[in-house]
RNA sequence: GCGCCUGUAGCUCAGUGGAUAGAGCGUCUGCCUCCGGAGCAGAAGGUCGGGGGUUCGAGUCCCUUCAGGCGCACCA
């Protein structure tokens, strides 16, 4: 029985009490499905729920009266081995063991599909993350939202939505001149200039444009700045996708400002939003009144100068998002950008839109690492490259998305490689290679799934401990899944991982020698075989691979 | 000054109103005669920043206060 059925018989136990007149309550309080957890103690049972505590003053009676009646019609389902009433009024429910034990076979026959579900079937979201500017490598900051956002899309697209990744890229305005001069500057091998790159990489960057225009310092001083804009920010451009290609992040969409600019997205932006009625003109400039909407202050479109700020490309773009179909926008941004949100939602206000329903701004605070803030454009930046050889991809994403985006993080980098065998990663892959490790020597035993399964043979209490766990990924992937919390995977996985090694301990799938091959051996073999499958979808919802061997 | 985020074990952090507040690291003690010891069992370690309030019940919600991070451009 799961969770979910579980629930469904609480209701019908709840509805069938109103019907009779026992329970004074509108049929319309009776939830459709009712909370059970998995309580903390093992005394209290397989499942709990409060669901007395907090009808009991509506219906005019106390939680243990309640409690003690849902109990009564409880104790005859199929499945229910026990229910009972404690403390205040909470109900305590253990279930048949072969009850408990059908989780491994669902979850073994559900394979890969286990976890997913339709909860946020239909809806159809852009996925906004990382774009940084082209200007540089990605470093720490990028590195999380990487792992965060790409961890996010697989959790969406498992709990039903449709969901496009989109990368903005900053390749308009004067810091790709600065960029440009810059790389100018090393291809001539000299110092950049005031306000410049100063990073080593732009070397590299200024070697790779060399390469593709050995003519580059001949060229007239204008029409080399141009190449060196030009063919910079390919070869930056391309090095974030490398980056994030060995990272194992993707996108759907790449897209650039600089298409905004020169197709009059921009134009055509400060236009729509004036026939709605929200822009003016003063001294000189072109004005959004984004005050209308909650902002502090109203932002300027169109400098005096005639020339369109951020802000309008802003305003392109995410009219471009509506009309390339996307009802529900999801932006995940740094804390240093959190002054956008307003911003940014009183531009879909002034489009018309509803800024609640159709944006979401996920703000994540900025990380540390051994204390030291880490500025891309800092000589000590510390590079998504470095880190990802420095800690390997797996690791570097586990610990960033075992904690959630609004959660300020230090990570102390000489800490994260001495300990690196103690990660939590490891733990759980280890489980995972472990579960695989059974397998091998189950098969050497001839201990095969096939040749029996009586879940009612899962009774020691590592076992139920296990298959509780099994129960509860897919509420865990809707719930982090709604909440746009990663991080719940993680911590989900860690447990499982930890109820296993403990069932490991205890109980044996592989005879020893001088035994015989049982139904007991068989049956649990599903189970672990029902762990290593979970332990596998859910670090691939993380983009963490799932080693057999370690 | 205004706004957002965060204060939980020595450290890094979980805990979307429920029962005795958890995990990892670090410290201490046990467990390899058999499926992987990257594991397991146990110990020590807490005024959940402080103070009010809401209610059967508050780490969780509200108010207030203190501390830290970040942001408040005709920059990008």
């Amino acid at each position: 029985m799961t969770p979910d059925e579980l629930s469904r018989v609480l209701s019908a136990a709840l509805a069938s009490a109103v019907a009779d007149g026992t329970l004074a309550l509108p049929a319309d309080a009776v939830p459709a499905s009712v909370h059970v957890e998995r309580p903390r103690q093992r005394e209290h049972g397989d499942w709990a729920t409060n669901v007395a505590l907090q009808l009991a003053k509506r219906a005019g009676t106390t939680p243990r009266a309640l409690a003690e009646d849902l109990a009564a019609r409880l104790a005859a389902t199929p499945g229910v081995k026990e229910v009972e009433v404690a403390g205040p009024g909470f109900l305590n429910i253990t279930l048949d063991a072969a009850a408990a034990g059908e989780i491994a076979r669902v979850v073994v026959e559900a394979g890969d599909s286990y976890g997913r579900s339709e909860a946020l079937a239909g809806q159809v979201v852009n996925l906004e993350f990382i774009s940084a500017n082209p200007t540089g490598p990605l470093h720490i900051g990028h590195t999380r939202w990487a792992a965060l956002g790409d961890a996010l899309e697989r959790l969406l697209r498992a709990a039903g939505a449709d969901v496009t990744a989109e990368y903005y890229i900053n390749d308009a305005g004067t810091q790709m001149d600065m960029f440009a001069a810059s790389i100018l500057a090393r291809a001539k091998g000299e110092e950049v200039p005031e306000g410049g790159y100063p990073g080593e990489y732009v070397k590299d960057r200024a070697a790779e444009v060399l390469e593709r225009r050995p003519d580059l310092l001949d060229l007239p001083a204008e029409e080399a700045l141009r190449v060196a804009r030009e063919l910079g920010y390919e070869a930056q451009l391309a090095a974030i996708r490398r980056t994030l290609d060995s990272f194992g992040v993707h996108f759907d969409v790449w897209f650039s400002e600089l298409t905004l600019h020169e197709s009059g997205a921009v134009e055509q932006a400060v236009a729509r939003l004036r026939e709605q009625g929200h822009v003016f003109d003063s001294e000189g400039a072109v004005w959004l009144r984004t005050t209308d909407f909650s902002d502090d202050k109203d932002r300027v479109m169109i400098r005096a100068n005639g020339e369109p700020t951020y802000f309008a490309a802003d305003a392109a773009y995410y009219l471009s998002k509506k009309d390339r179909g996307f009802p529900q926008k999801i932006y995940l941004l740094g804390a240093d950008h959190h002054g956008y949100i307003n911003r940014l939602k009183a531009i879909a206000a002034c489009a018309g839109d509803d800024p609640e329903a159709n944006i979401e701004v996920l703000i994540g605070q900025l990380v540390n690492i051994a204390g030291e803030r880490m500025g891309k454009r800092r000589g000590n930046a510390l590079y998504m490259d470095d880190l990802i050889e420095w800690l390997g991809s797996d690791a570097l994403r586990y610990s960033l998305a075992r904690y959630p985006a609004d959660s300020p993080l230090s990570l102390d980098g000489e800490e994260m490689v001495r300990q690196s065998n103690d990660n939590p990663v490891f733990y759980v892959q280890y489980a995972h290679s472990r579960t695989c490790a059974v397998d091998r020597n189950a098969a050497g035993r001839a201990v095969r799934r096939e040749d029996g399964f009586d879940p009612a043979l899962l009774v020691h209490e590592t076992e139920t401990a296990v298959m509780g766990r099994l129960t509860e990924l897919p509420r865990v992937v809707t719930q982090a899944a709604q909440l746009r919390e990663p991080h719940r995977i993680a911590r989900y996985l860690e447990q499982l991982a930890g109820d296993f090694h403990k069932w490991y301990q205890e109980c044996r799938v592989t005879p020893y020698p001088d035994e015989p091959v049982t139904d007991t051996h068989r049956t649990r073999l599903w189970l672990n075989d029902a762990v290593r499958q979970v332990l596998a979808n859910g670090l691939h919802l993380l983009g963490v691979s799932a080693p057999e061997r370690m």
